[in-house]
Formats: structure tokens, C-alpha cells, sequence
RNA sequence: GGCAUCGUGGCCGAGUGGCUAGGCACAGCUCUGCAAAAGCUUGUACAGCGGUUCGAAUCCGCUCGAUGCCUCCA
């Protein structure tokens, strides 16, 4: 019997702004859409954080036994860089400043997305599509609104009629806008004169003579709207309807807002059940703007080549302190914030590695681990509440580490229980990864660690501190830790 | 200017109408040759001002502030 049908997730739905039960159209299985990045320049860090939070997502439904089909695109056709002036295609943009060919750019930001997201351990997405691949679908769903009387043809281009649709469904239902007010709170704009009305958005833009990314279509050489790619995509991988849709709190509008505009338009059903966003991250309390300067590429923060946070640090305790926070919430980075993060990570890996070791005994334990494990799955549950599940897996570290001094002790079917239970939570669920280095090096680095520990032991016996006090602290100061404990000595490498 | 989300102890960050979040830091204790590590103990915080309530940090209103969106932006 899979998991899930014992387990009552709950998910915070942006659509009604409530927390619901979380039903799939198609008992057992999941359809899953992530708008994905615009490969035009190097990932964004909080894009990582939106991207995390939904693969600690996928982790977890997948845990629940749920057969997921996740499907994030890769928008490689770029999007307009100013809609209102010149219609350019900010891949092309980039590609003339750089030199380069558009898919030249595409493919080398493609790569470093990829780069970056496996060195935080994320899961592969189902399907990553591309909009560029999709551009005959994209098509099909313009020529389909228009025949529908939802848009209409401009000099070339192709626009959404919001006011039209607005009659018969509702427009800004995701975002909590009215029409009205928007067209209150429009200023002129002159140069706009295609557009019936300023809230209209483009399903196909012209091309300018200058453009190169360019496809034929109907309405002559152009290149698809902002919005259309996600609507084509979703619709043929997941269908008309399915189950979630999630990105980030800066897509809901207008980029949500006109997909559900567009599926509605063209298939008239809402197009998603469960609408998810996740929150921004800030970094020492301010946005993150390439333009002032807070701003920080995860690479940076990998090899520490930044002037902003005092050390490097390894992708999973960026991971780990991403997970330390609610998904919903806005989260801030910072050095501090890291280094606390750090340490708390160390300490909850050193006591993974320590219950793998400890003797059980009795068949009492004096940690209910089934109930303990019962209060991860509900933290889970609660529109993955990752920040509780951390707090409960601390819970588990201090008795581990009760256990190991010998204060309390754990029955065999309880330290399996345990083990298994905080595998699955902590590296399946919240994708953490033990930081390893290079495994032979490794194995030379313990050998002759474990001999100076002999040496200083019995440099103890003999009471000779100096020397015994001499290998403690040189080793300290490479950075490796000795640890006495009731067993012997332990050690860890920073 | 409009819309939205939020404002928690030294820092980060959960949470509920009345009962301990958790991590990091700090202090005391246990352990130790001395330390470190580990464990134990302590912190009565919830932007401000009103209101609802037997009772609110949690509900409502206002003020201030932050962040996001309103224009490409994760």
C-alpha cells in the first residue's frame, strides 16, 4: 500500500489563499509544472531557492509513493525586453552585445543551470522542455484563441484581449486584481497603439528586421508572447487540467495570471487545481539586484569568491539553510545566517554518522521513535513544513547523542526505525548530502589522523601533555577537530 | 500611487486564541589532566497605537517599516 493513502497532505493553494486537502485528478498520480529559468544569463540564487523548494517538493511526493510527472521548461526564446519600444527579444539582445550566436547563449546558461543545480543535488524534472522546441504548439494555441474571439491580429502581432475574456471569466482572479482598478491605475501609453488596452498582452510578436530569433507563423515572422510557452507546454505534457503549477511569487502576475487567461481561453477550464508560490529571498535584509551590487552567484558562494560572506560554503548547508525556512516565507541571507547554518548542519550529519554506530539494547528505548516519526510526516503534511521536520530531526540528534554518552538507550527495531526514518527525511526528502571529498584522499587523511590519535593517547597515559596537547591543537588549526568521547577518540575535518 | 505578503527574544527562523518550536550565539553545570566535542539548565520575544474577547503575539482597525508585483526581472 503506497504511503499517501495514509497520509493527509495539506497545500496552501495561492488561488483560494487557503490551506487544502490535497487530492490528485488521477488517484496516485501527480502532474507537476515549474516555470523554469530564462537561460540568458547565469542562475539567479533565488531561482535556486523557487527551483529547491519545489524539488524538496518532488522529493517528497515521490516519497508518499505518488508516480509524479514533473515538468519544468527551460525558456530559451527569451522575452521581450521592452514591450512597448522596440519588441527585442532579450536572447537576441544578448547575443549581438556578446557576439554570439542566440543558441550559442542559450546552450552556455543551459549548461551553467544545470551545473548549478546538480552540485545542490536536485532531482532531474520529468520533462525539462524547451519554448524554442514548441513553437508550432504555441501556434496552434494563438490560432485556437482567436478563432475563440479571446484575441486579435495587430500589424503582425497577436494580443490576448483581456477585456474581452474579462466578460466572460475573470481576469486576476490568481492575483488578486480587478480589471477595473488595473485600468484605473494605467498611465498613457502612446506609443502603445497596436493594443486595444494597455492590459492586453502579446501571444505573437512581429519581428522586427533586426530580430534573429524568428519562426514563420500565419500572422508572418515572428516570435511567441511572454506567456504562451508555459500554456503550451503544461497543457501537452499534463493535459488541459492538471494538478500543480508553481514558480515564484514574482510570476503570479502578470506571467500566472494570462496563463490561466490563455487555458481558459482556449480550453475553457481552469487549467491548474493547486496554484504554489514560493517566496524571495533577500540578501543582508535588501532585494537581490545585479544593479546595486547585493547580489551573489551561487558558484560564489560554493568557491567563496565573493566580498560579501567571510567563507565559502558547500552547496547542501546553502541547502540546509534554505530548508530551515518555510517555503511561503520570504527568507534572508546573510553571513551570519550561514554560519549558524553551517554548524547546525555539521552537528546533525556527525550525529547521522554516530547512530549507524551505536550498540542497542533492551527492548525498551527511551525515545518513542514511532510517534517521533509520526510528527515528521505531519510536519510534512503541513504544506511541507520543512523548518518543524528540522526542529523534530533535531529532536532525534539529541537522543542519538544521549544514547552514545550511555544516559539512555535504544532497542534494536527502534535504532533500524530510526535510521531508516531519518535517511528518507534527510537526504531523500530534504536532498542533503554528506560533504565528501575525494574518497582516496580521504581515506589517507583518516589513516593518519587515527595515528596521531594513538600517539596522543598514549602520550596521555603518560601524562605527557605537552606533546599529547601539541597534536590537539596543530591539528585544530588545520581545521581538524579531535573529539574525546566515553569510547575513544573521534574526529572531523572542517 | 494601487494591489499583495510580512514585521517574533543577540542573530536566523517556526507557530497556535489560553499549554516548550528548532538552529546559532551567550551564561552556569556535568564530563575532561586542561580543553574541545557531547549532554543538561536558564532566556518569558512576538513593530507601535487602539478595539473584539474571560484571555491575543495569534482576530479587527489605524500608523510606521520591509519585501514583492503593477514594466523584463526568480
Amino acid at each position: 500500500m503506497p504511503l499517501y493513502e495514509n497520509q493527509e497532505l495539506k497545500i496552501y493553494n495561492s488561488l483560494t489563499g487557503t490551506k487544502e486537502i490535497f487530492k490528485p485528478i488521477n488517484e496516485g498520480h501527480i502532474g507537476m509544472y515549474v516555470c523554469g529559468p530564462t537561460v540568458y544569463s547565469n542562475v539567479h540564487l533565488g531561482n535556486c531557492r523557487t527551483f529547491m523548494s519545489f524539488d524538496m517538493i518532488f522529493r517528497y511526493l515521490k516519497h508518499l509513493g505518488y508516480k509524479v510527472r514533473y515538468v519544468r521548461n527551460i525558456t530559451d526564446a527569451g522575452h521581450l525586453v521592452d514591450d512597448a519600444e522596440d519588441g527585442e527579444d532579450k536572447i537576441a539582445k544578448k547575443a549581438r552585445l556578446e557576439k554570439l550566436e542566440p543558441m550559442e547563449v542559450v546552450q552556455r546558461y543551459t549548461l551553467d543551470f544545470h551545473n548549478i543545480l546538480e552540485k545542490f543535488n536536485f532531482l532531474p524534472p520529468s520533462i525539462e522542455p524547451t519554448a524554442t522546441g514548441h513553437i508550432i504548439e504555441q501556434i496552434e494555441i494563438i490560432k485556437d484563441i482567436l478563432s475563440k474571439g479571446y484575441a486579435y491580429e495587430a500589424n503582425g502581432s497577436v494580443y490576448f484581449d483581456v477585456a474581452a475574456f474579462n466578460e466572460t471569466n475573470d481576469y486576476g482572479k490568481l492575483s488578486g486584481r480587478k480589471l477595473e482598478d488595473m485600468i484605473a491605475n494605467t498611465r498613457e501609453l502612446t506609443a502603445q497603439d497596436e493594443k486595444k488596452n494597455p492590459q492586453d498582452f502579446a501571444l505573437w510578436k512581429k519581428a522586427e528586421p533586426q530580430h534573429i530569433m524568428r519562426w514563420p507563423s500565419p500572422w508572418g515572422d515572428g516570435f511567441p508572447g511572454w506567456h504562451l510557452e508555459c500554456t503550451a507546454m503544461s497543457t501537452k505534457y499534463l493535459g488541459e487540467t492538471f494538478d500543480i503549477h508553481g514558480g515564484g511569487m514574482d510570476l503570479k502576475f502578470p506571467h500566472h495570471e494570462c496563463e490561466i487567461a490563455q487555458a481558459e481561453a482556449s480550453y475553457g477550464q481552469s487549467p491548474v487545481n493547486y496554484w504554489m508560490h514560493a517566496n524571495m529571498l533577500t540578501m543582508n535584509g535588501k532585494k537581490m539586484a545585479k544593479s546595486t551590487g547585493n547580489n551573489i552567484l551561487p558558484g560564489e558562494i560554493f568557491t567563496g569568491e565573493n566580498k560579501i560572506l567571510s567563507k565559502a560554503f558547500a552547496p547542501s548547508v546553502v541547502r540546509f539553510f534554505m530548508m530551515q525556512a518555510h517555503y511561503t516565507s520570504i527568507l534572508d541571507l546573510s553571513d551570519d545566517a550561514l554560519l549558524a547554518s553551517e554548524k547546525g548542519f555539521n552537528r546533525l550529519m556527525e550525529a547521522f554518522a554516530t547512530l549507524q554506530s551505536l550498540t542497542p539494547a533492551g527492548s525498551n528505548s527511551d525515545f518513542d521513535v514511532t510517534n517521533w516519526k509520526a510528527s515528521c510526516y505531519e510536519a510534512m503534511n503541513d504544506d511541507f513544513n520543512t523548518p518543524i521536520l528540522i526542529a523534530h530531526i533535531f529532536e532525534a540528534v539529541k537522543h542519538i547523542n544521549l544514547i552514545k554518552e550511555g544516559k539512555e538507550q535504544i532497542s534494536e527495531v527502534d535504532k533500524t526505525q530510526l535510521e531508516e526514518t531519518l535517511h528518507a527525511f534527510i537526504f531523500d526528502i530534504l536532498g542533503l548530502q554528506q560533504n565528501t571529498g575525494n574518497s582516496k584522499d580521504t581515506e589517507k587523511l583518516s589513516g593518519v589522523v587515527e595515528l596521531l590519535i594513538e600517539l596522543r593517547k598514549d602520550a596521555r597515559v603518560n601524562k605527557d601533555f605537552a606533546t599529547s596537547d601539541r597534536i590537539r591543537d596543530q591539528l585544530a588549526e588545520l581545521g581538524i577537530q579531535l573529539k574525546d568521547g566515553k569510547e575513544g577518540t573521534t574526529f572531523s575535518i572542517q
